[in-house]
DNA sequence: AAAATTTGACCGGG
DNA sequence: CCCGGTCAAATTTT
């Protein structure tokens, strides 16, 4: 529950964590052009997704330190309107790389369900410390139709729990391990595989199982939402990268003002990393709107 | 053995 | 009655 910078209060943890988070993305630049030349699809792929996510941090950090959070709502979608989930676009490199869709806590999921018009399944997850702390946090994960790389996912309900706040020692270690891939201080386990709850998840294999954020979904193979609980590689410490957590929605809350009934704030963002390389117009979409 | 996921049943709103 | 959301038992994974 420590407050982020909302609005003005400084952050200063959070400037040095944008550091951090701007430091891994000049490492990941630089070996991403170094394997440029090498094999330049998978493994360079792989490293966007990364460099991405990165990024997405950077953004949030740099912003709320700012303290113009939620400012962007454009065209006019009635942030405050009435509904209080908060949903984005997570976009995933790689079946491997499914950092965006980890938000640093953890979930089980409970259930999942075809929705109408949907390709894709949509999953449902809820504070693994539901019954424990009474969170009342849910989120639902939903592959977009057209790319499979893209997700959908809507959060509910604000965070009462501390996890939320207070990531643990091992997810910080875990970070550390995962900005400097070189030393390997005991295992490594950076890349492949870990699924639950916390490191980085990882899809399912090939086939199509069920449900999202996995792998190497372009081939549009892979599932939606799998088998795993976002976990949270990243420290929390700085502040909630991608997922509200109870603060960073009081936060959301006061500065627009939700009022309504509330509880329910959308936030679509949208993170199109591709475009990056491929149009260097506009790297990334913020969106936000009200829906539900 | 414990914890998490899978799935179909069940529920409530539109 | 259809559809989206949640429950809960069975099953799988750790």
């Amino acid at each position: 529950m420590e407050g982020y910078g909302g609005g003005g209060g400084g952050g200063r943890k959070q400037e040095s964590a944008l550091a951090s988070e701007l430091a891994q993305v000049l490492s990941m630049v630089r070996e991403l052009e170094a394997r440029m030349d090498q094999d330049p699809p998978a493994a360079a792929r792989e490293l966007c997704g990364e460099l991405a996510n990165t990024v997405d941090r950077s953004i949030r950090i740099a912003r709320s330190c700012c303290g113009c959070p939620p400012a962007d709502s454009p065209p006019g979608h009635a942030s405050d309107g009435n509904n209080n989930a908060q949903s984005r676009q997570v976009r995933v490199a790689s079946v491997k790389d499914m950092a965006p869709l980890d938000d640093g806590l953890s979930w089980r999921k409970y259930g999942q369900k075809d929705i109408l018009g949907a390709k894709y399944p949509r999953a449902y997850f809820r504070c693994t410390h539901r019954h424990s702390q009474g969170c009342l946090a849910t989120k639902h994960v939903q592959r977009a139709d057209a790319d499979p790389l893209l997700y959908d996912v809507v959060y509910h309900g604000a965070h009462a729990c501390v996890q939320a706040a207070h990531p643990s020692a091992e997810e910080l270690r875990r970070e550390l391990m995962h900005m400097h891939p070189g030393h390997a201080a005991g295992g490594g386990q950076d890349q492949d595989q870990e699924q639950q709850q916390s490191s980085s998840p990882r899809a399912p294999e090939v086939e199509l199982d069920t449900a999202e954020q996995g792998l190497q979904l372009q081939s549009g193979l892979l599932d939606p939402m799998t088998p795993y609980a976002f976990a949270a590689p990243t420290p929390g410490d700085f502040f909630p990268l991608l997922s509200p957590t109870g603060a960073e929605w009081q936060m959301m809350r006061s500065s627009h003002a939700s009022a309504g009934n509330g509880t329910d704030l959308v936030d679509h963002h949208q993170f199109q990393f591709d475009d990056l390389f491929t149009n260097a117009a506009e790297p990334f979409h913020w969106d936000l709107y009200a829906a539900n």
